[in-house]
DNA sequence: TAATTTGGCTGACGATCATCAGCAAAATAC
DNA sequence: GTATTTTGCTGATGATCGTCAGCCAAATTA
């Protein structure tokens, strides 16, 4: 990633919080707070020009956070990514979590519903930290890639199973697997192209895809 | 985009070919020439790594031009972006052209025999170029965006029409739209996620997709 | 209140990058 | 074969950016 600009720094210490510097800040709710502040501009940064133009000088007048302090709670620029898609991770799984059906899918009404609610919410919740996770994601080591896609293809196989329920009845595995990615594609990305859909309210948008993909499910 | 490092330059010529130095080159083939190793270099480059991040030399190494001559052949790191973007919407408006439907869309079949070469003739012909347009869109100045965002939604309006005249009845206007819309978002999107339908062969996932979408048609 | 710790912040360092001036080499003209 | 134009390329310039050492103030403790 940013090989450039490392400067070898003696005398680093190492507080458990990942921090490595040549000391350590000891009010660890203090580092708590200082590090949500700078993520959440971050976030807001990083979504709007992208990683790698976003300086950390920017980051520092959004967030408030001196320069110069800066480097006491987190440890680099890339840090700062990672740290924001650790984040995610962890509340995108939880928000799924939350988000399994609350009902036994079992026929179209069920599926159409949980649909609704999972796109919806989809949509509404996380925008811009969608288009951040899919995006950013070069600017990743390896492994973090690897986690967001298998995060990805757990959550196609999950719908997977919900239609197979919902249709109650055999269907054309390789069909599935396509309409599946479609959908959570669909979740993903739409939110990125706010202005394919400028002018229409959010309701119409919504209710015309859901029923879009339910009719389209006969084609399994 | 990027105000930084933007000496003065004295003593500028204007080539009527859009660069601006203190002298120009003669040979016209050879301007064409370079140019294109130039453009074809960055479009690589650009696709795998991003605008941001790849810097003149990587474009010099990757084309074989010199750091001290390129500059003799484009204005600078913006107009590369700039003149790749025009020479794809020249090239892909082209092809749209070509593929306007040779036949009249009346009926289902048709529409279906059309998208399937359309969706196709996309996933095959321009992945990398796709990508492009749609990630590294935010790098452009208003105007070249605003020319993207048009034949964007100029597409969107050419299937509405195709839709309407292929299901031959009046349909809801605002859920065609959605409709249109997932579909051009079909087409650009998934060449960007070749890993969704990874182990799936391209042909499998075109059909699907083309059944699904005519099934979904019902929902108008 | 004095001594000590802890956190904020100024200023600077080293690195990289886009850009280009000026010279060497090649090509062309004479 | 010399003179002149045209192109290639080395090397430098200015700007920015990530990073951090070290000084100062505030807070805490004694």
């Amino acid at each position: 990633m940013s090989e450039k600009n490392t400067p070898t720094s003696a005398e680093q210490h190492d507080d458990g919080l990942g921090i490595r510097r040549y000391r350590q800040i000891k009010n660890k709710d203090l580092v708590k707070k200082r590090r949500a502040q700078i993520l959440e501009a971050a976030r807001k940064l990083f979504t709007k020009k992208g990683f790698p133009v976003t300086t950390i000088q920017d980051i520092c007048e959004e967030s408030g956070v001196n320069p110069g302090s800066l480097y006491d709670y987190v440890q680099n620029k890339d840090d700062i990514l990672r740290q924001l898609f650790k984040e995610m991770m962890g509340e995108s799984s939880e928000v799924r979590a939350a988000f399994v059906p609350s009902e036994e899918i079992n026929d179209l009404d069920a599926l159409r519903r949980y649909m609704r609610t999972a796109i919806g919410h989809s949509w509404t919740f996380s925008p811009e930290i969608i288009s951040l996770a899919y995006q950013e994601t070069r600017f990743l080591d390896q492994t973090t890639k690897q986690e967001i896609m298998s995060a990805d293809r757990e959550l196609i196989e999950r719908w997977m199973v919900w239609i197979k329920q919902a249709l109650g009845r055999e269907v054309d595995q390789e069909r599935l697997v396509v309409i599946a990615s479609l959908l959570v594609f669909i979740f993903a990305f739409l939110p990125l192209k706010g202005w394919t859909t400028r002018g229409l309210d959010q309701d119409k948008v919504l209710n015309a895809t859901v029923e879009f993909f339910i009719k389209g499910l006969g084609s399994l």
